[in-house]
DNA sequence: CATCTATTTGGCGATTTGGCAAAATAGCAA
DNA sequence: TTGCTATTTTGCCAAATCGCCAAATAGATG
């Protein structure tokens, strides 16, 4: 790849690939109606705590979401509110 | 993953996979521009004309690329026009 | 201090991805 | 038909991803 290519899109499409997992996606998505801890998404996706929290730092790394330690357990929030807006055109979703 | 978390997540969390190289970015937006063959992208792009081939069938099976035959080859062309407006906040990409 | 809870990290197998080169395929033209 | 060009597919390999379990870590609390 050429690295012109690599500096202009290589951020966002590191963003992109951060939330092209159906469950970051979602985590994404919860966590722009409320912080959560880790425990509470685990419930909601149903995998391992140790995947969610893998997740969590994926979406963490590509700068999406930020956490804060709350007493014993860390709260996750939506840090790239924008998320929230980007839709995908076509039959996609099915969100409201 | 529980299964709602997919079928309502899952079509556009693929959406955001593919579109989520660096690559496969620039070409859907260099698509936006104007529709092109196989062999003008890999003058942009660099790679192997069979990698950028291969990264043309999956924006195609994703649904974010289009193409026609004309004559012997095969011309592209981007089928999700959304894709052009949709921009992370931040300081991610760099275009105008 | 020890212990409990919440979370992260290491390690493991299974699967997928990205890239190239070579072979296969499709159409055009002689 | 043969040959030529454009593209896709296949084979291969290294690297990354996903999911789990187990171990390590960090604060709380006793």
């Amino acid at each position: 790849m050429k690295a012109p290519i690599l500096e202009t899109y290589g951020r966002e499409a590191a963003a992109f690939k951060a939330l092209g997992h159906p469950t970051r996606l979602f985590i994404a998505h919860q966590l722009g109606r409320r912080d959560t801890c880790v425990c509470e998404l685990r419930d909601m996706v149903g995998d391992d705590i140790s995947t969610v929290s893998r997740h969590l730092s994926v979406l963490r790394s590509a700068g999406i979401v930020d956490s804060v330690r709350k007493g014993n357990q860390i709260i996750y929030s939506l840090k790239l509110r924008c998320v929230l807006n980007i839709r995908v055109c076509g039959n996609f979703g099915g969100r409201k």
